[in-house]
RNA sequence: CGGGGUGUAGCGCAGCCUGGUAGCGCACCUGCCUUGGGCGCAGGGGGUCCCCGGUUCAAAUCCGGGCACCCCGACCA
């Protein structure tokens, strides 16, 4: 894509309201603006990132054997009454009525939409297990939303549900889930920690959180440095491992994932059942599935980066590569560069060319703050040799090498891990 | 929800105490200039001073009420 046709606005100036660097850096790079409270517009650069966490979160999840569906973010009252969880909710539930007085929600969770269908449409043993999930829309009217992404009002989840005949079955599609978090998570290019957890107000009988380290993040948790074991601070008192009894280690994290057992209590409350092999009535052993994507957008860049800005890790990356030629007047220049660039995008590279009419510095720092891993420089003083320069972002490590060596290097460095792009 | 703070141009702020023409930096537009790290010169556009009410000849400024947003504490992906 051709920068100066893409809108990405970047400041100069710190936003004073941002207090963490992802949230600062997000504004920085034009990825997100705010439109209230906890509520924001996703802005091209930022969405091409949400998409590209979705795509990995939607791929681990098709490869689990999970199945796409979208429910409504609007829900009846009726269904929260039948779980109890109109009464017990409270204000972070914002409810509504619709022109006929009708009492609904906005989505903070789907329990009860999914075991609503569920109970509808399942019948038999046979047609169990079932594991549905959606990327969707939530909505929780937080006490207090901060910290932009990370704790927004209005967020995107990934969201599953499992349905299994008994307790057994039922750990099985929690270990399959759990599995594909621990994917996810790896996928996505991140130091992360799983944790032993309560269950709060979802319910059920345990779970387990996926933790992003980083300095910054709001929980804590602690892990054993001899074998392995690690919970969230609520879950242990003590200072010693209950396992083995080793030194446990406090960190900070985020918390991106976190999976449930649920066992009965959705499907008891909205009577989900299903007729066993021996024809007996029996109820649905659930679990629940949860990821904030834009919050592991955000734990990205709280884990990756530095003075001057955003380092992507390359699957996140808005772009793969971002091709700056130095002097857009040097006919030289332009013509390398669009041959680089024409290139590059016909092997099914995502690759940002800055095209703006902007002086260098304005270039380079702007790169810089956007993130993208690979920067190619094109100018008249490298030119002269034949060369180009290819610029790691991470590192600020620079090669100097000639046109066809960048497009073989690139190439090399991208495409294993290049996906389709779906905008 | 308790405590603290802020609301003035797209962003960052000054002006408010002591009422009297609404300002500065960045960004933006035009022209010239410049092109390897956020250039330079000249000209220019942009404001319900958060909202409602009150005091006053006169309110961004003083008083009352409301709203929004930010920060610190108990819940959550």
């Amino acid at each position: 894509m051709r920068y100066s046709k893409l809108l990405i606005p970047t400041l100069r100036e710190e936003p004073v309201e941002a207090e963490v660097v992802s949230h600062r850096l997000m504004i920085r790079a034009g990825m997100i603006r705010k439109v209230a409270a906890g509520i924001y517009t996703y802005l091209p650069l930022g969405l091409r990132v949400i998409r590209k966490v979705e795509q990995i979160v939607r791929e681990e999840m098709n490869r689990a054997g999970a199945q796409e569906l979208l429910m409504p973010m609007v829900q009846p009252a009726e269904l929260w009454q039948e779980t109890g969880r109109w009464g017990e909710y409270g204000k972070e539930l914002l409810r509504l009525k619709d022109r006929g007085e009708r009492e609904f929600c906005l989505g903070p969770t789907h329990e009860e939409v999914i075991t609503d269908l569920i109970r509808g449409e399942i019948k038999s043993y046979r047609n169990l297990p079932q594991i549905l999930y959606q990327i969707q829309t939530k909505f929780r009217d937080e006490i207090r939303p901060r910290f932009g992404l990370m704790r927004g009002r209005e967020f995107l989840m990934k969201d599953a549900y499992s349905f299994d005949r008994d307790e057994q079955a039922a750990k099985a599609s929690y270990d399959k889930m759990s599995k594909a978090y621990h994917r996810i998570f790896e996928r996505c290019g991140l130091k992360f920690q799983p944790v032993e957890a309560e269950s709060g107000v979802i319910g059920g009988t345990y779970s387990q959180e996926f933790m992003v380290l980083a300095e910054t993040g709001e929980d804590s948790l602690v892990a054993c440095d001899s074998c392995g074991f690690a919970a969230n601070v609520e879950k242990t008192q003590g200072k010693t491992c209950p396992r083995c009894r080793g030194r446990l280690i406090t960190h900070r994290g985020i918390e991106v994932g976190h999976v449930f057992m649920l066992g009965t209590k959705y499907s008891e409350a909205m009577k989900a059942t299903f007729l066993d092999h021996n024809g007996k009535e029996a109820l649905s052993v659930m679990g629940c599935y949860g990821i904030g994507i834009g919050r592991t957008a955000a734990a990205a860049i709280e884990q990756n980066h530095d003075t001057k800005g955003i380092i992507w890790p390359l699957p996140l990356a808005p772009y793969q590569a971002h091709l700056i030629p130095v002097n857009e007047q040097s006919e030289r220049v332009m013509i390398t560069s669009e041959l680089i660039y024409g290139t590059l995008s016909n092997l099914g590279m995502e690759v940002l060319i800055d095209d703006r009419s902007e002086r260098p510095g304005v270039k380079f720092n702007d790169a810089d703050l956007i993130g993208i891993p690979y920067q190619i420089l094109v100018g008249e003083k490298n030119l002269a040799d034949g060369r180009v320069e290819l610029k790691e972002r991470r590192t600020g490590k620079i090669t100097k090498v000639t046109t066809e060596e960048v497009i073989d290097l690139v190439k090399k460095l991208v495409l294993p891990d290049a996906r389709p792009d779906e905008s």
